[in-house]
DNA sequence: AATCAAAATTAGTCAAGACTAATTTCTGAA
DNA sequence: TTCAGAAATTAGTCTTGACTAATTTTGATT
């Protein structure tokens, strides 16, 4: 608990702690819900070698609106290309994070499996919990895989 | 990834997936944030005796006035009793669903611990975490640790 | 009892991200 | 080539949860 970090707003705090507040320029957005974005774009585009509005939106289960606002946001934010009604491409930043983060994703679900828990659970945990974890801690989830593979865990 | 569940807005998606609608009355809360307050709040009245807005505030991070805001609806949703300039209490829900949380809050730092993280890096990964933690997962995870500590386990 | 600083509250904003409705563009038939 | 339906975009809202500024209440001190 403790610390919220104030939505991105004017932080400057009253009685707030870290006054932190990155100056920022237009749009470029850095969440969980571009990691979100991210993770599904790049599903489709190595699934079936392009993401449309309609699919993100239905793998998201969002409206398009939603995503075509967002996937301009993106856009100016340097993750992906995108020219209207045409379609869309990651940059090179936009797959190599898209990468971190489905590598995070595979790493977490390993883990969560490997503590029994029922798919459904892991599913909504993995959800939940991926947008949280620091690179470190996912390296560290790694080797305890494997070592919970490799003696055989049964939770 | 994939889901994003709608801020809580009137979702009845046009591509969207699940148009679960709950009607929702006046002003109840139910969010990771609420779930920051309550764990706040709790720990102040185990140890001081009581909790100001300004030391919620201040734990928390943020200005009064936001504190001042989330208690009236936390009190609205009937998980404290708050009374103007006078101070809060915490309902019987408000003090279960407070210990809920600081126990995975415990069992996820013992966790993030055991794998010899950085104490930094175990308490930002956990304020992330915590959140998406369902039950199921925090008993699979007191196992772990009783196992782990067991072992010896040696990152 | 009067006063003044600390604490709390109110009022009004803001940003993210989702939504609906309406409009525009594209595309595959006919 | 035309056109209807599918896909995408725009415009305008809404909710959550933070913020600042201004105001009010409380409580300790004189």
């Amino acid at each position: 608990m403790t610390s919220k970090k104030a939505t991105r707003g004017k932080a400057s705090g009253a009685t707030a702690r870290p006054p932190k507040n990155p100056p920022k320029s237009p749009r470029p957005p850095q969440s969980a819900a571009v990691e979100d974005y991210l993770e599904t774009i790049l599903q489709l585009i190595d699934t079936k070698g392009y993401a449309r509005v309609i699919d993100i939106a239905a793998g998201l289960g969002i409206s398009q609106a939603s995503v075509t606002n967002m996937v301009q946001r993106m856009d100016a934010g340097g993750l992906l290309k995108y020219e209207k009604y045409r379609g869309l491409t990651l940059t090179a930043e936009g797959r190599r994070l898209g990468e971190n983060i489905t590598h995070r994703h595979s790493v977490l679900t390993e883990f969560l499996r490997m503590l029994g828990l029922p798919e459904d659970i892991v599913y909504r945990d993995v959800e939940g919990m991926e947008h949280h974890i620091s690179p470190t801690t996912v390296a560290a989830l790694v080797r305890l895989n494997a070592h919970l593979k490799s003696s055989r865990y049964r939770p």
